[in-house]
DNA sequence: CGTACTTTTGAATCGCATCAAATCTGGTGG
DNA sequence: CCACCAGATTTGATGCGATTCAAAAGTACG
């Protein structure tokens, strides 16, 4: 059993498997795996911050993925070897689970790899969303798009902070204040006790 | 059998299944389905534009996808209905497969739910790169980006022209044309016959 | 041969990144 | 309990780069 946080897990896996994984803690700068490396276990972030990377053609490294919340390189899962390393860059939490039980399951229990499935769905859609996200030039308008598609009723909790919110945004986060603190100006937006509050258009005509 | 572009449908699906797939054309506006609706068929783009899209509280429309290619919304493979609208943008080439049997054919074909693991887990991959490369503040890092993570050794074909790449990268096509232009006056890129070649960088001592 | 679309170039404006720094916060050890 | 430190939050000033609007030139297609 996970902690609370983590009852996707638990209600992902099949039970057999629980039991195999391991939360391990990781200082900053510790390193999952390099490229190269044969994967032999699926890291799960809990808490903390873990990036793919490999070095580029112009020195400079290249992110390919930056996650604080979910599977990292699910798409090794069926790969003899890394193609990049994991780096992690804040003190984590991660549970290992070991591959070969994944896809020993995966084959032999259809209700897993159904709910599998299930999960990679998810995981695409909101992957899609955030695509089309970032691709909102103005802050503002990715900020109302996070909201209108996360939020529940337009209530959006922050859980880590402005600055993390801000990454995830792919702004920085001076922008990011300073467009919250002109949307509450402007009576478009509230700050809640730790989290953010759309407020509904004054339309000119709203029909009752 | 699907045409030659299609290939990886063909690869991916049962052969039991392709009998049972309908490619049709659409014009631009059609309307694929609305939210509400029950899925019935999946929807491959061949050629063409889709967007699936719901009203924002805000009153304009959100756009949740935007598929030049590829699957729209495999992750409504399992949903009871759709939660927003599937509309025809562009001139399309659409595979239709009914959802039914994917689903039956999921549940009994091991194979075929491996390969749709395989399938979703590229997609993952894919998503993940383009998020990274639409948090890049400047056009030319995401170009960079772009070339390095889906180039063949610096060499990027462009298909489907300069605007269609620019709406990929998420930045005007007149950004992107002054950026490649200026890359270019700079030697470190180069337009080829239909593709972009990154030029190795210079450096001050590079070995031999 | 005209029409629709893409490519290309220009000019003006705006929003965000950047750099800097003050304030606030929680946590640590003296 | 207080002094101190690391990190997050907040505010300010500046410049760059992208958007936006406009329009010319090129190109595919019926």
């Amino acid at each position: 059993m996970f902690a609370h946080a983590l009852r996707e897990l638990d209600d992902l896996l099949p039970k057999g498997l629980v039991p195999s994984c391991a939360e391990v803690g990781y200082a900053k700068g510790a390193r999952l795996f390099r490229a190269g490396d044969k994967p032999r276990t699926m890291f799960f972030v809990a808490s903390g911050e873990v990036v793919l990377e490999r070095p580029g053609l112009q020195g400079a490294a290249v992110i390919l993925q930056r996650t604080r919340r979910g599977f990292v390189g699910e798409a090794s899962l069926k790969s003899p070897r890394y193609h990049c390393d994991g780096q992690v860059v804040a003190k984590s939490k991660i549970i290992q689970i070991p591959i070969a039980e994944i896809l020993q399951s995966l084959d032999t229990d259809s209700a897993f790899s159904s709910r599998w499935i299930s999960m990679l769905n998810k995981e695409v859609k909101r992957l899609r969303l955030q695509c089309e996200r970032l691709s909102l030039p103005r802050v503002q308008d990715r900020l109302f798009h996070l909201l209108e598609t996360e939020g529940t009723d337009g209530l959006f909790p922050i859980e880590t902070g402005i600055k993390s919110l801000a990454a995830e945004l792919g702004v920085t986060h001076e922008a990011l204040y300073r467009c919250i603190y002109a949307l509450e100006k402007q009576g478009r937006m509230e700050r809640t006790q730790g989290g953010l509050k759309l407020c509904p258009p004054a339309g000119p005509h709203t029909p009752i």
